[in-house]
DNA sequence: CAAGATTTGTTCGTATGTATT
DNA sequence: AAATACATACGAACAAATCTT
């Protein structure tokens, strides 16, 4: 490897490799070569090809796995549309094939003192809590954490689970259609959980949005805080 | 340090040091201790410090600069509404007290093919091409490149140079009122211009809209990629 | 199933470069 | 000019997870 004045060294490699995955070299296997073989081609120490790959990783592009190897992970964004109208099936719809939702528990629980304020409940009150995901085309495309006021939804974990669908499962609850009031959209560091459930590198980035629904009464339905892996989905809001 | 079976020195040490400063240990300077000291505080070398003042750095808690120390950089977010009726001066207000836009710099140039279509512009026909930064309260809140028809808008660049406003710029060049047509929000990791104009670390997230401005005969009159640091940005939809 | 080989993850040590104070 | 502090790079060793024999 040439020593370039003024750029690190593992940027160097990490450009080489990336331009390698790009021009499909590794395409065979869908692995990087080991870190030590890639160090002896490069002709540089294993902690240099290391922080290459580590920056790559970052970028999404690759994936390590301890005794595994170094996965190449590239794959195309969803468009998630976001407005008064939205809904997940619909929204991802015509850009997958298989699109299914997944239980993992649910809890009723008391409505914290936020938590009430947002869904109009009184304090005390409770609420039911579903903790999910979605995959599309069998990656994981979201992870959700959704309160429902537990009088008024009661069995919705269970319709939920059966329909893979919220709005499915509402329909069964008793209401017909619902509209998003709206919708906080930040973006953090991939927490542990979120590597498990979406499949992801630490330090990746996960787009958080904070999202109210309610009936045409008006009445709030459904608080969520649904997780999105940032390499793979994007959000349009048309007005 | 204890080496607790399970979780890598780094980790603990990147925790200690986040309680740490959550807990304003450090509030006097605004700084980490160097990261010597801190190794011999902690009893480890000073790579494994490294590796914890690098996750932190990630999270955006700290700041590394070379020659001069690690510096904690923790601020509030601020809200950015999107909608129809979407500006950027308004929107932030009433968060901050001084709010300033700067040109950067302004170049006529022909329209690519995707731009063109977007501001449904003739093939060859030119625009005139804004990059500038915005500030609140002496902070970075974004980055934008904005391209308008150059012969419609001669003379906007000077404009918004002027007022430090695109609002008031275009209402200069007769444009008295216009809406957001559509916004997509995607994230991703800084670029190296990002951390200069953003004043990010590496690997910072930055939360990117590419929105469309047309004026009330639904002519389009603005395309404008802007960049926000995720750690002092969000966004509300309201429907 | 068990043992060994492979591959990534962590930690220490050491040295040198470069920017800032 | 000198000291300080972060940035980069190499070497060695062992741990942990996974795969192969």
């Amino acid at each position: 490897m040439q020593r370039q004045k003024g750029v690190a060294l593992w940027r160097q490699i990490s450009d080489r490799i990336r331009a390698n995955i790009l021009a499909g070299l590794y395409d065979k296997t869908g692995m990087v070569p080991a870190e030590t073989a890639l160090a002896e081609e490069f002709g540089v120490n294993r902690h240099t090809v290391r922080a290459a790959l580590a920056a790559l990783a970052q970028e999404g592009i690759v994936r390590a796995a301890q005794g595994r190897g170094t996965m190449i992970t590239q794959r195309d964004k969803f468009d998630f549309p976001i407005g008064r109208r939205t809904r997940f099936s619909e929204g991802i719809g015509e850009q997958a094939r298989d699109l299914k939702g997944i239980l993992l528990s649910s809890a009723r629980e008391i409505a914290s003192a936020d938590l009430a304020k947002r869904l109009k409940l009184n304090p005390g009150e409770e609420v039911l809590r579903l903790d999910g995901i979605r995959k599309a085309d069998g990656r994981a495309v979201s992870r959700s954490t959704m309160w429902f006021p537990a009088e008024r939804f009661a069995g919705i974990d269970t319709a939920f689970a059966e329909t893979g669908s919220i709005t499915r499962a509402l329909t069964r609850c008793g209401v017909d259609d619902y509209v998003r009031e709206v919708t906080e959209i930040s973006a953090v560091h991939a927490e542990p959980d979120d590597v498990v459930h979406l499949e992801l590198t630490p330090g990746a980035i996960v787009l958080v949005t904070r999202a109210l629904n309610t009936d045409p009464a008006a009445r709030p339905i459904q608080y969520a805080v649904t997780r999105f892996p940032a390499d793979r989905v994007q959000f349009t809001i048309r007005n």
